[in-house]
DNA sequence: ACCTGAACACCGTTCAAGT
DNA sequence: ACCTGAACACCGTTCAAGT
């Protein structure tokens, strides 16, 4: 008899979770609180008990979880290598969540996203960029770009399209659109590389 | 007495018009069909007759208008000169409408959007690009990652901030990216420049 | 042909109430 | 402490009806 689980209890994880989840198989417009309810057993307006700002404290949320990354390099890494881990593990986090690409271009970068470039900023100056704010808006540019674009191209969100399978060019473009960047931000920053 | 004046018929131009107003000034959020309707001064569902597919199309529609751009380049002009004209209208277009930037990024491009990405592919191929359509695709992964950032840098959208004020820095790094992205792509093309 | 009114199923959110 | 039920103001959309 498989009637009821031991009510596992709510909690802010879970909802994002679901949340993701539900965004991502039905598309940001068919998240609703209800649904998310139903997806947690649970009644809708129980979601508000751990998230206290509701939808819109949600939707922060979600935009915060795929756009916080944070990579550990090696102690002697060139700014380079540091920039590139990071702007992999950006379109990374973005492609796991096509659903929500929409609100992380969108949204102003807050709370744990907000951190998470201050220390990339920071780890990029130490490895010796002297102009490292710049470099990661750059850098945050072409992943949301590239991501962008990419999804557009694998027809994700597209009721036309046969299926969202994955796009072989994406990776190959993206690499090469990298060098490309950081090229670029070597020969404008002034101190060049190390 | 400014009692009634004489009731300018609805058309799909107008709808389009106060939709992206209201998208602008308010966030796609609230832009919703009644809303709408009192903007245009008109009960909601008679939207539905100038909008056959619903709020559905509206979004698709304010995609496109936001999406098709045209440049007229002279008729021996460089690709980079076309390439560059191109960027900067793409921004202009996506600038002058923050509200729905988010559509424009996410949607695949259909209609007026699809032609004029079409015509700008031929137009580059045409003034001796030999990878034109990877071309294309870089430079709109760029002009979206550049606006998506400027306009989160602006603090446009975010309730936190105190005006949405231009961003000075934005046309300059767009510039100087634009730069870089066209040496990477003369360099990554087969044949060079003419 | 073009617009309205009423109706339906659904939405976010509140608040008092249950356990 | 955590969840539910009922309620409210608001959605998108349909359809028959008005002019």
């Amino acid at each position: 008899m498989p009637a009821k689980r031991p009510p596992v209890p709510l909690s802010r994880e879970r909802i994002i979770d679901a949340a993701l989840h539900l965004a991502d198989a039905q598309g940001l417009r068919r998240l609703t609180m209800r649904r998310l309810g139903d997806a947690l057993e649970v009644e809708a307006m129980a979601i508000y008990h751990h998230m206290p700002g509701g939808k819109e404290a949600l939707l922060d949320a979600l935009a915060q979880h795929v756009t916080t990354v944070s990579v550990e390099a090696g102690e002697r890494a060139a700014w380079q290598d540091i920039a590139a881990l990071w702007c992999r593990a950006a379109r990374a986090a973005l492609l796991a969540h096509p659903g929500v690409l929409a609100l992380a271009m969108t949204k102003p970068p807050r709370g744990s996203a907000a951190a998470a470039i201050r220390e990339q900023t920071e780890q990029l100056r130490e490895a010796g960029l002297a102009a490292p704010a710049e470099a990661v808006r750059a850098m945050r540019a072409y992943v949301f770009g590239s991501v962008a674009v990419e999804l557009q191209h694998t027809g994700w969100a597209d009721p036309t399209a046969p299926e969202p399978g994955p796009d072989p060019d994406g990776e190959a473009a993206f690499e090469r659109g990298l060098s490309a960047l950081l090229t670029g931000l070597g020969a404008a920053d002034t101190t060049g590389a190390a």
